[in-house]
DNA sequence: AGAATTACCTGAGCGC
DNA sequence: TGCGCTCAGGTAATTC
């Protein structure tokens, strides 16, 4: 389950093996993700070199000069770096083949990734169009969030989860960020004090900063792959006991995901 | 406009 | 052993 960290973590190893090489070829043997693989990448990536890998909430950004490769991970994909000889295993949708004898191959058993190709600029894109500030830049802080609870009922941790709001925070970290700053996920949104917004804005920049520095959350050897070794406070630990003061966690469902956190500590 | 719901997909885990 | 069920969850589309 790719989420902002792992995606930041793809970026950062991929960025020093792709930049300045380029596309020999493409291997596309399953084009239907959440978005149909356009089979013109074929003709399209041969003879590009990768300028750079940028990122915008989960979605990475492969510039190529007079266009992008625009990839998301989606809940089950991740991108390895292999010898352009190994073979294909099952879930291999997609393979980019570098001037390295490197390629680059997309797994993804759910098929919720995408993958596929525009021109012009990333602000234009209709899937990135409207996604709202980075939360590890100064364009997302208290005073924004403060702003854009205001007159919000919905749930509080759902809000957060709403990308136009904030880009790339899902699931595990809306729990561990709520968690974290002492807030109900079920609270209505408009209830947020300035206060709360400050310490919570604060906090999911700090959750993400973190998973990212620890760099393991997506560990990838020889042929494997293991997301979030680490330990969470209250994702995945529903009847396990809070950190905090021993009681036994909650978990309820917001918008049908799984939400986890105290009665005692978040209020 | 905002909120709630649904669709997409496969593997793991469970009860029987 | 295996069937059928539920769950996991990002996000766009749809509906209210």
């Amino acid at each position: 389950m790719p989420e902002l960290p792992e995606v930041e973590v793809t970026r950062r190893r991929l960025m020093p093996e792709l930049v300045g090489r380029s596309f020999t070829g493409v291997v596309l043997r399953v084009a239907k993700l959440r978005l149909p693989v356009p089979a013109e990448l074929a003709e399209i990536l041969p003879g590009l070199a990768v300028r750079s890998i940028e990122r915008r909430g989960k979605y990475l950004l492969f510039d190529c000069g007079c266009g992008w490769l625009l990839v998301h991970l989606g809940m089950t994909g991740f991108l390895r770096l292999l010898r352009s000889s190994t073979p294909p295993g099952k879930h291999d949708h997609l393979d980019f083949i570098f001037d390295n004898g490197q390629l680059l191959r997309f797994h993804d058993p759910r098929k919720f990734g995408i993958v596929t190709w525009f021109t012009g600029s990333p602000h234009d894109h209709p899937l990135l169009a409207d996604i709202g500030p980075e939360p590890l830049t100064d364009s997302f802080s208290g005073e924004y969030l403060f702003t854009a609870t205001r007159k919000r009922n919905c749930a509080l941790k759902q809000l957060i989860m709403n990308s136009s709001v904030v880009a790339g925070v899902g699931n595990i970290y809306a729990n561990e960020a709520l968690f974290r700053a002492g807030i109900r996920p079920d609270r209505a949104a408009g209830t947020l004090t300035h206060q709360e917004c400050m310490v919570l804005a604060g906090v999911i920049r700090a959750v993400l900063e973190e998973s990212i520095g620890e760099g393991s959350t997506c560990r990838v050897a020889e042929d494997t792959v293991a997301y979030y070794p680490q330990n969470f406070s209250v994702y995945g630990r529903g009847s396990g006991e809070c950190s905090g003061c021993g009681n036994r966690l909650e978990e309820i469902r917001l918008g049908n995901r799984s939400t986890v956190f105290c009665l005692t500590c978040q209020k």
